[in-house]
DNA sequence: ATTCATTGTGTGTGCGCACACAGCATTTTT
DNA sequence: AAAAATGCTGTGTGCGCACACACAATGAAT
């Protein structure tokens, strides 16, 4: 059992006092070169390691960071990451740091805005938001580099943006473990849809990235029989607008074998099928919602993809309080895991949500 | 920003002394009933929650936690929940929680009896197995109960046994979840195979649990014309013997269309096999072990199931250290998720065994 | 009345670190 | 030459808590 090197014993061993010691530690100056090497020499032989807990404790500081998160009322998909960054706080309070959340409107780009300026009115130590609107979201990114204030986005992908670390899925990977999946259950000449319940999805890379790895997967493996098409459905919202849609594709696709449903919304789309024909159409969608989860158990939904959004907040936090407090750097891109979820083993994944980490 | 309110503002509030608030938190007696009321209604009202910085840094303890794991040059499936502990102590190791390695021999209850009882002659504060032998795990269960060492175990379920917490898989599940996925791939009316390549199988429940749920599926999908057989081998290291033992199973078997390998080593099915049967013969395996991962991007292996045996050794320590150090309950069982892994998202998963958890 | 155990109470110290400040030795300026 | 500025160094204090200790106050026993 060794003992923890101290920065007393550093001090010590070096012939000199602990101030000098911190001195070198964080290069505030005012030491003598003939110090500093002997304390460097010192540190390199015995290998010093603050302690995180003492460190922080005489720190005696706080970091606040702001979630710019949507609304969850409106679409319980938005509810995973709040849960997640509820239990990074929960972990991480301790440690000084808190977070604010303010919620904008779904499909409402005024209101993003609106929030955000009220955001960087009193700037943040670290703000966390998914940029879902494309023109919006660079537009916030490039005043929290103007300000200063380091940025985790999440959920949607933006190439090139200048922010501190990306944090989501690969959205092309998910098309093609999307087709994947599908694939096992085609025979193997039916057609396949993939259908965008989404508005303005020109300004959802994420969607169309998606959908570009769907296809690619179809192609890479020799399969030109399976014919993709793809339908984008903006009125959702009207369960009769929805339905009467879907019954004019099946008229219009009679061998369609299996949809791909690009988001969270898969549910939308089996509550609006016609009771005879979810038997022969196999449905991969995303996200484990809980109306997607009772369909999946009552074999309505074959598979989801999970995209840990819950972690997605939870990671969002620990990035920011890491860089904030450590000064880590992050990677610039942490892509979540994809799970294949079905009937069989879906239970541990929502278990998971509700515990997540335990530390 | 709600300042944090420490011992001393409810001293101060309760009109006492810290040190009284001090005795009224850890119950040490030797104070008035009236000191002592004054002292829980201020804290009810204002709601203290302790600085567990500053806590741990005052307490000033070590907590010592042994793990007893089989050697991992042996089987390479060892050194996942190693290498999980080892990050778990990264991220505790400010809070003065040290762990020591114990290796046994895979295979050898004797061994591990030895290295045991070398344990119990140093009693730590807590100990982390995998009781992999029936008789011997239970015998070490119950040592640690008159020694009065917390336990927890990991990998094999011993049902009823009184251990701090069981982290695993739970095994008839998964052999559930390996049925299903066998099944994406059948026709209907096939062969398939529950293939063990293990030592002494009857002292191993949780590969017989794997068994039974696997049967099970098929029963409860009354698909009766799947049929089931098993086989055990146990000399697989002897690589002649296995495939002369394969051979002779395809031939008994010819309409055999897929191999359920109940644990970490279908890489040696696959290395076994004769080149011509692996086209038509589905396999469901175990475990993100690189050799397994190979024949997965090979098209050799098509499923592998995941059961995190990396988050078992990093939730074991996190399991003891939450006792030890919060005195928190943890659940009598601790179910990992069983991850669905092809080649699509394996990629996901073996990043994940090296960051895990960046606290 | 004096001792003594017993119950209660406040103060003081240390955990390891960050940082302020005072003190000394040089050098630079007047 | 004295005064001021500057470079370098050690000590001291507080972060919030756990725990040791000293010191009342109270009553019981001598």
């Amino acid at each position: 059992m060794q003992k923890k090197v101290r920065i007393k014993d550093i001090a010590q061993k070096a012939g000199v006092s602990t101030g000098t010691v911190d001195r070198v530690l964080h290069s505030r100056g005012y030491v003598s070169e003939k110090a500093k090497q002997k304390v460097l020499d010192t540190l390199k032989e015995i290998g010093y390691e603050r302690n995180l807990l003492a460190s922080t404790l005489a720190y005696n500081r706080n970091h606040r960071i702001v979630a710019l998160l949507p609304d969850y009322h409106i679409d319980p998909y938005w509810e995973q990451p709040f849960t997640g960054s509820q239990q990074a706080i929960s972990a991480l309070q301790h440690y000084g740091i808190q977070v604010e959340y303010i919620h904008f409107k779904l499909f409402d780009p005024e209101d993003f805005v609106k929030k955000a300026e009220q955001v960087l009115q009193c700037p943040p130590d670290g703000l966390l938001f998914p940029p879902l609107f494309l023109k919006e979201g660079k537009w916030l990114i490039d005043e929290c580099e103007k300000e200063g204030i380091p940025a985790v986005i999440i959920n949607t992908q933006i190439e090139g943006a200048n922010v501190l670390s990306y944090i989501g899925q690969d959205s092309y990977q998910s098309g093609i473990l999307a087709a994947r999946l599908l694939d096992f259950a085609l025979q193997g000449t039916e057609t396949v849809m993939v259908l965008n319940l989404e508005k303005s999805i020109t300004n959802a890379i994420h969607i169309l990235e998606k959908e570009r790895g769907f296809r690619d997967y179809f192609t890479q493996h020799q399969k030109q029989d399976i014919k993709v098409v793809r339908y984008d459905f903006d009125n959702f919202g009207e369960k009769m607008l929805l339905k009467q849609f879907i019954k004019e594709q099946l008229a219009m696709q009679p061998d369609l074998a299996g949809v791909f449903v690009t988001n969270s919304r898969a549910y939308q789309l089996v509550e609006c099928l016609p009771a005879d024909a979810n038997r022969q159409i196999k449905i991969v969608g995303f996200d484990l919602v809980l109306p997607n989860i009772h369909y999946l158990n009552a074999g309505k939904i074959n598979f989801l993809v999970n995209q840990n959004s819950v972690e997605q907040g939870y990671l969002g936090v620990v990035t920011l309080f890491n860089y904030l407090f450590l000064k880590e750097i992050p990677e610039r891109n942490q892509y979540l895991s994809l799970d294949i979820v079905v009937a069989e083993n879906v239970q541990y994944y929502l278990k998971k949500q509700q515990v997540l980490h335990t530390l």
